[in-house]
DNA sequence: CACCAATA
DNA sequence: TATTGGTGG
């Protein structure tokens, strides 16, 4: 769910600085991975390494930006996906079939010696997998950062913890924990705040959406906000054709959700989908805690298997411990 | 994406 | 101090 969404959502994101941030943040872990993924790679595709063909991307992402969460008096907890609904698996198999094909364009595009095609093909063919996820849950552990399993979609855990007051906000570039119920979600949380598009560099600022002030200024109610998600598609249905966000707002705000997808996709039952986003399979077994990084084990980890730098490694934990250490005198004081 | 050294 | 371009693994 993207670009339909987000054109109805343009006025009700505020853009803010980092120091209105600090708290605790729930960290949409897929979303993230994916990020770095796809992202952290070299001008040819190529993703960073180690020597024996291990991919570091990941790695990489979690050490920095963890750093700078940390040293902004933001708390992260990286939420992981569990079982997806069967729903998901018609989403789930194309977008396997995508990354597949991406990956032939790569190699393609690489034989033609187009560089940046080949980097926006090798991006595309980013998949996480096992060694992703569980080098991912090794450093955050080295680290002291806490991460949960959710059962179900980590979306809807984050949105679950947010609601509970658990954690302060969402983070993720997708807008589904606004449907799961997430009262703040924060998007574009990255330090640098540039981006590439297309060889131009742009200014990102960090954005928030507060659940309830867009749920005034488009006048609905959340589960309106649902079917308007469900109608322009989602990760667990293709939406309706020829309706975009405006449409969907304009046909729920009249209570046609109902009759507009009995005519226009009679096939389509979307009962399962809006009582999952209403009310999805979510755990309250789970412990938050923060802990000082085990600044060796992660020197041994990154330095020793993943051939990192000691000196930048060394040099991104000092930041993180310093802080820390700051922030529980300034406590006692 | 984020770091870092070079640059102005 | 702020921006950039090359590089990380």
């Amino acid at each position: 769910m993207g670009v339909a969404i987000r054109d109805i959502l343009a006025d009700c994101k505020e853009t803010l600085t980092w120091d209105d941030l600090s708290g605790i943040a729930a960290v949409d872990a897929h979303n993230a991975l994916y990020q770095f993924l796809s992202i952290i790679r070299q001008p040819d595709g190529t993703p960073l390494m180690n020597g024996t063909g291990r991919i570091t991307s990941h790695l990489s992402g979690i050490l920095f930006r963890t750093a700078n969460f940390l040293e902004r008096g933001i708390k992260p907890v990286f939420v992981f996906d569990g079982k997806p609904p069967e729903f998901k698996q018609e989403t789930i198999n194309e977008r396997r079939e995508v990354r597949a094909r991406a990956d032939d364009a790569w190699k393609a595009a690489l034989r033609e010696g187009d560089m940046e095609e080949a980097y926006k093909q090798a991006s595309a063919s980013a998949r996480i997998d096992s060694h992703t996820i569980e080098s991912s849950r090794e450093l955050l552990g080295l680290l002291g950062i806490p991460w949960i399993q959710a059962p179900s979609e980590g979306e809807a855990q984050a949105a679950h913890m947010a609601r509970r007051g658990m954690v302060t906000y969402a983070v993720s570039q997708d807008y589904d924990s606004l449907l799961f119920g997430s009262p703040v979600l924060v998007r574009n949380l990255t330090v640098s705040g540039r981006r590439k598009t297309r060889g131009r560099t742009i200014t990102v600022n960090p954005e928030r959406i507060v659940l309830s002030s867009l749920l005034d200024r488009l006048g609905v109610t959340r589960e309106q906000l649902v079917e308007i998600g469900i109608l322009v598609g989602t990760d667990f249905n293709p939406g309706v054709r020829g309706i975009g966000g405006k449409t969907a707002l304009k046909v729920v705000r009249n209570g046609d959700f109902e009759s507009v997808i009995a005519e226009k996709s009679p096939e389509f039952d979307p009962g399962p989908i809006r009582d999952f986003f209403l009310d999805p399979p979510v755990t309250d077994d789970y412990a938050l805690e923060w802990g000082a990084p085990d600044v060796e084990g992660v020197a041994e980890m990154l330095c020793g298997r993943y051939d990192f730098s000691e000196e930048r490694v060394r040099s991104a934990l000092s930041r993180v411990s310093v802080k820390a250490a700051q922030k529980t005198l300034d406590a006692w004081f």
